[in-house]
DNA sequence: ACCTCGCTAGACCGTTCGGTCTAGTCGCGG
DNA sequence: CCGCGACTAGACCGAACGGTCTAGCGAGGT
């Protein structure tokens, strides 16, 4: 019934729609895109989104930070597993996010800082998604540097200050055009996990 | 003549407005606030607004900025003139923040952080102002840095470090409505500093 | 053949947006 | 006393906002 359709029923449009929705907040934040800015980039007319999104744009905005969030752990995940060491996670996180803004001269954002600053009591879906985002960034990387040997209340605080200093550098590169602060996250995050 | 108007023709208007545009931007972001919301909460009407800032919500958006800037500096200038060690520095404005975003319950944001994400080459004075601000928190907290005893080159890097860690810290804390993450952000730098 | 229903399609709604413009008030120099 | 410029005041503008609603298309089931 319901629970087998959702298995396959994906048209194209709502994955089109949640695309835009991705590329767009992340360019200019929450409030900066208007719905009607994501339909024409999705090409698709109004009523495919209030179907798909009844909550509409808080709906929309939330369920797109969750793929952001999902990609970036599933990144993450992937890399542990491959026995990356922690800080080298967080290297080329930064180093991914530093080559796409220059790639997007700097009129996009990487992660999910543009939509973080604006996320109030008005949209209560999209503020508990950036929570849960960050909050699964964290374990994710805590997981890695326990790995790597730290005790876990140790992992756990250089995952949250890995995550920290990633959001931070994205604004402060966007801000001065200028990916070179990304490129000192991963040191920084290297020397607190290695130090006693 | 008008450089001598300048010196204390300050009819309150102009700073209730720039005192309103920084409280609420802070809070929701440049462009999750209306000029309607700001006339509003400074009690001015859009006459005054339009007359001291003939460029409207951009102008009025950087000046504010320039302002809050100017606070951060003249902060950081203060207690690296007291003696106080970087790493110090930036823990009295870890403080500083967590103590103020608790006590508004996360519905503002210190810093610049919440306009940073959203500003593009629609608002240009607003992102003009955002560069110049980092580069000044950077230098003055370099300055302190330096008079610690590092080389410039490590100075400049801890300083860009600080800056982009409190940021970040402050967008974490805010979605996580969890102070904890900022606490860490002075350890972190201090580490950085001292080690050869 | 027909009916159902998930989905598309876009006209339409009232509100609010940022910004302009004219009128009027006030203090100050001539 | 007059006038002039700085500033206040808010009506007004077209455009865009987020959201609702009805109509219709088309594939699948019976």
């Amino acid at each position: 019934m319901s629970a087998a359709a959702s298995a396959d029923a994906r048209p194209a449009t709502r994955e089109r729609l949640l695309a835009a929705a991705r590329t767009l907040f992340q360019a200019r934040g929450f409030h900066g895109v208007g719905v009607s800015d994501i339909l024409a980039a999705a090409e698709a007319p109004k009523g495919s989104l209030y179907h798909h999104f009844p909550a509409g744009k808080d709906d929309l905005a939330a369920v797109a930070v969750a793929g952001i969030a999902a990609d970036v752990a599933a990144f993450i995940a992937q890399r542990s597993d491959a026995g990356a060491a922690g800080a080298d996670i967080v290297a080329a996180i930064a180093d991914m996010c530093a080559r796409r803004m220059a790639a997007e001269a700097f009129a996009w954002s990487p992660l999910i800082s543009a939509m973080a600053a604006q996320a109030g009591p008005e949209t209560p879906r999209l503020a508990a998604a950036l929570a849960l985002a960050y909050a699964g960034w964290r374990s994710a990387l805590a997981a890695a540097f326990v790995r790597d040997g730290l005790p876990p209340a140790r992992a756990a605080e250089a995952a949250t200050l890995a995550v920290l200093s990633l959001e931070g550098a994205v604004i402060v590169a966007r801000a001065q055009r200028d990916t070179a602060c990304l490129a000192g996250v991963a040191p920084l995050i290297a020397r607190f996990a290695a130090a006693g």
